[in-house]
DNA sequence: ATAAACCTGAAAATGACTTTCAATATCGAT
DNA sequence: ATCGATATTGAAAGTCATTTTCAGGTTTAT
């Protein structure tokens, strides 16, 4: 699956008059193995393991390659650097404002009455965030 | 009412054993009269049609003195500057990718749906985002 | 009026990107 | 396999919206 993800990745290139390098093989495959909501420090530190020479610079440009042909979401909570994610089903997210935890949710009625608010105004919806920050379960007990 | 929101600030002020300055009186009562979602170099131009000395810093710790005793909220939407808005009613917002225009929503369906996904992950609330990107009524006719 | 504690504004520092540029690497056409 | 036009890389420099520092001013409880 990792696989198909690495061919969609190269049809863009091809689409795009853009090259095959080794560093984006590298990074690319290093973040659809990686966990989610990785931080593009986090990413290089795992890269250079294998090729240590790999730029900070490089993989932020990968990454946001991975974003313009959608098989990444780049995600800003709270303040300091952005979290990179595998694209996949939609869902939103709940943060630990002590620890850092984040959880994911999807509630289908939510993503409805959403709509139903879009229609409400006329607006034509794109994307939408919805966070939701508190203490998570196991911060709760301190 | 705005006269209700100077008293508020000044009794937090006091009870921090902070000081009321003509500075921080301009700024705060500006604000409250000013339009919502204001950026801080916008409230640095207006106060500055009185005071034309104000720094730029004294309208930033003005603003975060404003939302630390709960007169109003800091929002991130997109990338660049924030912006403050008074604090009331709670909301959430729709902003028009093409011209910026923001709109507000409240829907207490999805507020207790939300109640209800942290109940079942056992989360604790403490605060919410829940924004909504896309093209405004007005420019869809475009 | 005093003095301790605060506040102010200009300037410098921060931090997370984002851009620039000279050296390399890629790849379709020999 | 080799060439050469075009794209990519990594180090360094640049951006930009804050955020901190610091040398005077102010405020306020005696
Ligand atoms: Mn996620
Ligand atoms: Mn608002
Ligand atoms: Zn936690
Ligand atoms: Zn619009």
């Amino acid at each position: 699956m990792n696989e198909s993800r690495i061919q969609q990745l190269r049809e863009y290139l091809n689409q795009n008059g853009m090259k095959q390098t080794k560093q984006r093989d590298l990074i690319a495959s290093t973040f659809f193995k990686t966990k989610k909501h990785v931080r593009i420090e986090e990413l290089l530190q795992e890269v250079r393991k294998s090729e240590p020479n790999i730029g900070y610079v490089t993989v932020y440009r990968t990454l946001l390659l991975l974003k313009e042909c959608g098989l990444a979401h780049q995600r800003h909570f709270g303040e300091g650097q952005s979290l990179f994610e595998n694209a996949g089903e939609h869902h939103d997210h709940m943060i630990c404002i002590k620890c850092g935890a984040i959880t994911e949710f999807e509630d289908d009625r939510i993503e409805d009455l959403q709509e139903k608010v879009c229609e409400s105004f006329n607006f034509k919806m794109v994307s939408h965030r919805h966070e939701i920050y508190g203490a998570c379960s196991r911060c709760q007990k301190e």
